[in-house]
DNA sequence: GCTATTGTCGGG
DNA sequence: CCGACAATAGCT
């Protein structure tokens, strides 16, 4: 039997697969998505299963066997062995990158180099004709013969300096090198007690054992309580006895000590209130129906849920999860991690319990290992998580759902660079299970896509969608007032704040009645730029083209690409002049404002820099839901998906700072910013009141959401979008170039630009719509001391561009491999800095 | 991506 | 002519 194998090479020439043995002994063990360890050339690598078949076209002869196993189940079922060359066909990365994608971190390879002392008899009389041993090589020698077999690293490490006699021992065979691919995590196993399969035998043993062994008595009655297995260190704190007992117990075979896998279960110590089902609006209902009915169906059916904030898509979720799992079918749900909330996870684990595996990447490696391996035990059939969740093992999925699917964090920025809303379709229709796609702000190409004109294109590889609307509240609760602040006549008012009055007068209102403020500003930091008002000087990043922020809280300046920080700047570095300013505000200065407005106020501030803690992102939250807190600041993070029966103001501080990016969907971006953020207020009993400041009260994005009209905003899009062969009416591929040297990167890129117009050229002779610009330097031109340039192709979506760009792709094989050019392709782009 | 192999250059 | 290092092919 032969197997085909992936191998972890990720390089042009080896994105195939290769052929090798299975040899008799591991055929029980190998399936199409085993991890194995194969020799590649003169090492071990390790690679994945795509296929097994009993003949080959190569000389059999010449192929080697696999070395060795790695898992006794395959991590990948073969239905994600065919994801994984869609994904890489979709998004032009190597396979190999996205089979890696699909497990967790902590099967990634990683590689380990014994040595061991040769003792082939046969080899002394060789032995005679080679150099004779130095005592410093003797020295070793003994050392590994001591051990037996040493890793290479730490022998090199034992031996500083030796470096180049150990690689002589070795090249003349005194040593041998096995390498080995290791695991990088293995389950954690513990001790845990057993009691007997019969737990009312407890009660009768407890009167057979002696008077004095009151310790032992006091285990088998625990155990009567509790009839499940147990940790021994568990049992012994808990019971405050030593092992002996126990040790006595399983001595007279009443109990079984047995080493058994552990669960790093993150949420093992919290109970959870179960919940019932909440009765549906009849709106809620009909949206339900359909979801059910296209679930109790075996092909795929794509939904776009456009249900407003607080209009209780999340119970339709669970309603409709729990309809597919009557089926016995599994669900997947995404959500964006920022929303991944203590909030979120609670209402899946009280509604579904222990049917339910949590995935984010708050957890540690092993954590998220465990949670995906009682996906892999089949003992969940709900997964909740974010975008890598879209791999999770399940067979017989009947339902995934991504929760406000217009998330660009969907989007994954490194390869593979795949889009988890794609992904979903592409897995649904393999399981011919539903979408739904929610949102109350649904993203352009997901609002095209369930139009008259995308329905007409549709294929089965982009299928078209089905709109469902929940355009109410439920209790009928109305939509906040959205106010708009004109800042530009706050600062003809001789108001130089932040603050406008009205906001100003809102949050003293709000303050007084003890309720909750939302405040919303997209810059972390204290200042956004430093500026020398002598001279003009501004500081800037010395390794990435932009200019660092002001940070109040370490007196320092900082880059938010590369991390670059240094002090605070006393006097200018370019003319010595003592007038530094400090433009823009960021989220640090506005809660030091805040304190200075409303002295005694209470101000949590959440962004990257007071959350990348473990667990400060739930704290903080909790902290305000109990009310210890006035007023929550923050960045986007504090937009998406909160729920505060006491939150009654929001405040939208620099309405424009998104929409004036230069990107194509800023103006998207901004609505759907402003929307969800207002959604956050009023959402209870108590009414809400929005108040959005900007210097461009005009623009369709601000007025479109302060009325609530997202139909208005997507009209109005579409049109701008249309006029510039932008998605969703055209697809983009973006192919981005990195280097040191600029003058390397200006050559690499009219080389790339110059064959991809030239093979475009016989495309669009055939009539495709197709359209290669640049290359130009991109938004940010250097970031970590490279420099950046891109291309962009634009095409109809029906277009196969994978042959156009991976021809193109070539001309710079020869610049990678020599001079270390990177490469970046990203197809659909989210991002285009 | 890695490494063993081949190629190239300078010193003798 | 040899050794050191740099470029490169080929990996099943």
């Amino acid at each position: 039997m032969y197997a085909k194998v992936i191998v972890d090479v990720p390089a042009r020439p080896t994105n195939r697969a290769f052929d090798y043995i299975v040899p008799e002994t591991m055929r029980d063990y190998i399936a199409v998505g085993s991890r194995v360890g194969v020799p590649f050339g003169p090492r071990t690598v390790q690679g994945f299963v795509v296929e097994l078949h009993d003949g080959t076209d190569l000389d059999p002869e010449k192929l080697k066997p696999i070395r060795q196993t790695l898992d006794v189940t395959p991590p990948l079922t073969p239905e994600l062995v065919k994801l994984g060359r869609w994904i890489s066909r979709t998004y032009l990365c190597h396979e190999i990158i996205a089979l890696q994608a699909m497990i967790p971190g902590a099967l990634k390879a990683k590689y380990e180099r014994h040595v061991k002392t040769a003792d082939d008899p046969g080899t002394e009389k060789q032995l005679e004709l080679l150099p004779l041993l130095l005592p410093e090589q003797e020295e070793i020698l003994a050392y590994v013969r001591k051990h037996e077999s040493v890793e290479l690293e730490s022998l090199l490490q034992t031996f500083p300096e030796k470096g180049a006699l150990i690689k002589q021992l070795l090249e003349d065979g005194r040593l041998t090198e096995v390498q080995m691919v290791k695991d990088r995590m293995s389950a954690k196993k513990a001790l845990y007690v057993f009691p007997p399969n019969d737990p009312d035998q407890l009660e009768a043993w407890q009167a057979e054992l002696p008077a004095r062994a009151a310790k032992q008595k006091q285990v088998l009655a625990f155990l009567q309580e509790h009839p499940e297995p147990i940790k021994l260190t568990e049992l012994l704190t808990k019971l405050q006895i030593t092992a002996a007992a126990v040790k006595g117990l399983v001595e007279r075979g009443w109990l079984r000590l047995e080493e058994t896998e552990v669960q790093r279960d993150p949420y093992a110590s919290r109970t959870f209130k179960p919940t019932s089902p909440l009765p549906l609006t009849p709106e809620q209902q009909s949206v339900f129906e359909r979801i059910r009915e296209a679930a109790q169906g075996r092909t795929r059916r794509v939904f776009l849920l456009h249900g407003v904030t607080g209009s209780g898509k999340t119970e339709v979720y669970l309603q409709s999860i729990q309809s597919c799992l009557d089926q016995g079918r599994e669900a997947i749900v995404l959500v964006p991690e920022i929303s991944l909330t203590p909030q979120m996870v609670e209402r899946f684990k009280g509604r579904f319990g222990n049917r339910v595996a949590v995935l984010h990447s708050r957890l540690s490696n092993g954590e998220r290992y465990d949670e995906w391996r009682k996906i892999v035990r089949r003992e969940v059939s709900v997964v909740i998580g974010a975008r890598s969740a879209i791999f999770a093992p399940f067979t017989n999925i009947g339902l995934i759902i991504i929760d406000e699917e217009h998330e660009s964090t969907y989007k994954q920025e490194e390869s593979p660079k795949y889009h988890a809303r794609d992904v979903a379709i592409a897995r649904a229709g393999e399981h011919g299970a539903s979408v739904v796609l929610g949102s109350a702000t649904p993203s352009l190409e997901s609002m095209y896509r369930a139009s008259v004109e995308a329905a007409a294109l549709a294929t089965p590889d982009r299928p078209a969608f089905e709109l469902l609307s929940m355009p109410s509240r439920v209790e009928g609760r109305p939509l906040p007032r959205v106010n708009i602040v004109d800042m530009r006549e706050e600062l003809k008012n001789g108001n130089r704040s932040m603050f406008s009055r009205a906001l100003y007068k809102a949050i003293e209102d709000r303050l007084h009645k003890k309720e909750q403020v939302v405040l919303l500003l997209n810059r972390r930091g204290y200042a956004t730029f430093v500026m020398c008002r002598t001279c003009g000087y501004v500081a800037d990043c010395p390794h990435c083209d932009i200019s660092l922020t002001y940070h109040q809280s370490s007196k320092a300046i900082r880059c938010h690409y590369c991390g670059y920080a240094e002090r605070e700047l006393a006097v200018c570095p370019d003319c010595g002049s003592e007038h530094i300013r400090h433009f823009g505000t960021g989220t640090q200065r506005v809660e030091e404002e805040l304190g200075k407005l409303f002295p005694g106020i209470r101000v949590i501030r959440m962004d990257v820099d007071t959350t990348t803690e473990k667990g400060s992102h739930e704290k903080w939250l909790t902290m305000f839901r109990n009310r210890q807190a006035d007023v929550l600041l923050g960045t986007q993070m504090v937009a998406k998906g909160l729920d505060f029966p006491y939150v009654t103001l929001v405040g939208a501080l620099a309405a424009d700072s998104v929409l004036n990016l230069p990107d194509f969907r800023a103006a998207e971006r901004s609505f759907q910013l402003l929307t969800q953020v207002a959604g956050r207020a009023g959402r209870h009993e108590l009414p809400g009141e929005v108040f959005v400041q900007t210097y461009t009260p005009e623009h369709y994005s601000i007025l479109s959401a302060s009325k609530h009209d997202y139909m208005g905003f997507m009209r109005k899009e579409m049109l701008m979008r249309k006029l510039h062969n932008y998605p969703p009416f055209h697809r983009l591929v973006l192919i981005t170039l990195s280097h040191e040297q600029v003058q390397l990167l200006l050559r690499a890129g009219e080389m790339l630009a110059s064959r991809l117009k030239e093979l475009a050229q016989t495309m669009q002779a055939d009539g495709t719509e197709l359209e290669v610009l640049g290359p130009v330097a991109s938004p940010i031109s250097r970031i970590k001391d490279r420099y950046r340039f891109q291309c962009m192709i634009k095409y109809r979506g029906e277009t196969d561009i994978s042959a156009l760009v991976g021809g193109a792709a070539t001309v710079l094989d020869d610049t990678v491999k020599q001079h270390k050019l990177t490469v970046a392709i990203d197809v659909d782009p989210q991002v285009l800095m």
